[in-house]
DNA sequence: TATTGACTTGGAGTTAACTCTAAGTTGTAT
DNA sequence: ATACAACTTAGAGTTAACTCCAAGTCAATA
């Protein structure tokens, strides 16, 4: 698969995937004989890793860490182990703050549109729920 | 309240507080006659609001602009109305890649933890699930 | 075989969101 | 009254994560 086909799969642009390859946010991709990128089955797994990942906040910094840590090979299961944990803690902790967002949001566009009827906002825009 | 002591209560930083009030984030503070930031209720809403907001990765430019409508008054209840609605949209959507990531985070724990008990992986690090 | 368009690299530039610096002012404690 | 910490501003600097650029190479087509 070239990397256009890529790109256009997972709509991200070659720039970012020549980056990530780069900083090692994903190994190494195969090539072909002159050098163009050639991505098999497994590229293709780690740019679908990385973009979940990364689409969940994740700082390009942990990613690399890990592609590290797996280029080492099995005497570094415990610290991915370890990694994949904090990693699942930043995301819930995450979650938890949107879900605060949410709850606000939900409060706020429901007094909105009472006060779309009116034309006027009978309440303070700032108040707390 | 001084900003020494909102910076301490919301767990942030002078500077962030100063860079939400000049770029608008935020309104205008109220001062003491001398000029130095005096924070009422209304003024920590507004920040409590606005870190709520950011912390669920609502861009700045857009809290800048809720803030600009909000300050224009009544006239601009639809376009806020709208607003809050887009940014309901991001959270909501942005909620749903988390759980793609943490799906597949607690995939990979999950075999993490067995390969813990025997030292080798006896799968490939970047099956799909 | 010549052209054309997509690919390559290294390195520079951009953007969002802070974060720091310098020079000066305020306010509290001796 | 004087020190001194905490505050003020304007503006420069930093960081993360891309994004773009220039100069050159590869590969499919006329």
């Amino acid at each position: 698969m070239t990397i256009k086909e890529v790109c256009e799969k997972y709509d991200i642009t070659p720039d970012t995937l020549r980056y990530y390859e780069r900083v090692g946010v994903i190994p190494a991709v195969t090539r072909t004989a002159g050098g163009i990128r050639d991505y098999q089955e497994t590229d293709i797994a780690w740019v679908e890793n990385a973009m979940c990942f990364r689409d969940a906040g994740m700082p390009v910094e942990m990613l690399i860490e890990y592609v590290k840590l797996f280029q080492e090979g099995d005497s570094t299961i415990d610290a991915r182990t370890n990694l994949l944990k904090e990693a699942r803690e930043m995301i819930v902790e995450a979650k938890k703050k949107y879900d605060v967002a949410l709850e606000k949001l939900d409060y706020k566009i429901g007094r909105y549109e009472i006060a779309q009827k009116t034309g006027i906002l009978s309440w303070d825009d700032c108040e707390e729920k």
